[in-house]
DNA sequence: CTGGGGTTTTGATCTGGATCAAGGCCCGGC
DNA sequence: GCCGGGCCTTGATCCAGATCAAAACCCCAG
């Protein structure tokens, strides 16, 4: 879709800071797509590498918000609380996601690392100065935060309406239209990101209830955990597609 | 925040059209409120009023995405479904707000009149060129769309971590806090905008369930509907500050 | 191989809110 | 005044999922 992968051999050296943008693994993935290789040494030179590891909590909720961050790679979790710790994931977020809130003063969501992570943060005031120069990615962060919204509306739905057993194949099936491999027998194997823990926290149940839906799939035949239990393979979608779309 | 009342006495005449926009009642408090006058022009061009009737659908999830629109008076729902009919309602919209998906093809969403509506309606194509065009207004809208997710990421807590009281209580402090008003004993008056049914569209209840949430704190001396269900007395906010907030 | 912490599963019980079923209330039309 | 149709409230019952409690599993470290 877009043409960045191109070095011109003519410019001034670039900054070691730029080259490192250049050579980012996300580099198409990120909000950087949207602008040229010049602007990203401007860009580059507000941002820095933030290494995060597994469990670390990135920005606290009511804390100032001062920072927002490409994801590099790696898994966290955006999750809302009750004042007495009641906890709702409301967002996943993986490598090439935006993550922060713009022109808002305090966090309102907590962040945490669910797997060893890396971060290109910035600070938020530099980066949103940068987004009124640079019009296609503010234009292509419009686009994020909408799909974001209807993606929250989707959520708001199950959350609201759908019982266990719908919410839990949702999940699945979302996970295998994102990341599922399609196997020999037209199984399809699917990684699950998240322990049982965090999907109670993302489908707003108990983790008791996430594993016997589970267990019940693959008693069922749906599913099967065949090597441990994060690695979810598909027998049957087409079950799973009959429960998330009721007659 | 925005000086927009001034008319140039020396340009020339403006369109009917025009004139129209500019004698807008909801003119700065939609995303119009940050283009100049002449630009205004230009936009108006595009727009036409729409008039819709209480209990109207104005668009319905798998049509085709054709049209946004600027609401100017009036209220709507937004809501999702389930194949077999379960609704949720994802959000309410008022005089000023911005009605419709940008960027997609297809509508998810079904929005639908909950009172006799204004609407100023534009090819969505044309209101996506519009934006390229005027970037203050593209900003203005994806703090509009950013707000939006906030509120929606909010919503997800209550669904899917907050019970029937602590929902309710959510709601009536919500609504005092937009459109409250003070009554002579430090009471709160507020008028309820939507139908017992509208509220547990929206809160993820059943209608029985309101009702009862809303005779207890009646019950409990909370609250108070002295003129009409729809007119709601808050006698005493502290409580529901506190069913709100748990210790 | 053994012990111990964390995660997941399984079992037993409880309960908040859904569901099913009447009434009551209010307002407009006749 | 009386009827009919929306809403809203109230009551009785049921059940999905929470909660409480205990095993089972799964690694690693020693």
């Amino acid at each position: 879709m877009l043409s960045n992968t191109h070095i011109a051999v003519n410019s001034p050296p670039p900054a070691r800071e730029c080259q490192r943008c250049l050579n980012c693994a996300v580099r198409n993935k990120t909000l950087c797509a949207s602008i040229s290789d010049e602007r990203l040494a401007i860009l580059s030179a507000l941002g820095r590498r933030w290494r995060v590891s597994a469990g670390q909590v990135v920005t606290w909720a009511g804390d100032a918000n001062s920072h927002c961050a490409n994801v590099i790679s790696g898994a966290l979790k955006v999750s809302a609380s009750t004042a007495d710790g009641r906890e709702q994931i409301v967002g996943l977020l993986f490598a090439g996601d935006f993550l922060g809130q713009l022109f808002v003063n305090e966090a309102s969501l907590t962040v945490t690392a669910l797997t060893d992570t890396d971060l290109c943060a910035f600070p938020r005031a530099d980066f949103e100065r940068a987004l009124a120069s640079y019009p296609r990615m503010e234009r292509l962060l419009l686009e994020r935060t909408m799909a974001s919204l209807h993606e929250a509306q989707e959520r708001m739905l199950s959350l609201g309406r759908k019982d266990a057993r719908e919410r839990v194949a949702d999940f699945l099936l979302d996970l295998a239209r994102r990341t599922g491999m399609c196997g020999a027998a037209g199984e399809i194997r699917v990684l699950i990101p998240i322990s049982r823990g965090e999907m109670a926290g993302f489908l707003g149940l108990t983790i008791e209830t996430i594993s016997r839906q589970l267990t019940r799939l693959k008693s069922d035949r749906v599913i099967d955990f065949s090597r441990g239990e994060r690695e979810c393979v598909i027998l049957n979608s087409a079950v799973l597609e009959a429960i998330v779309n009721p007659a």
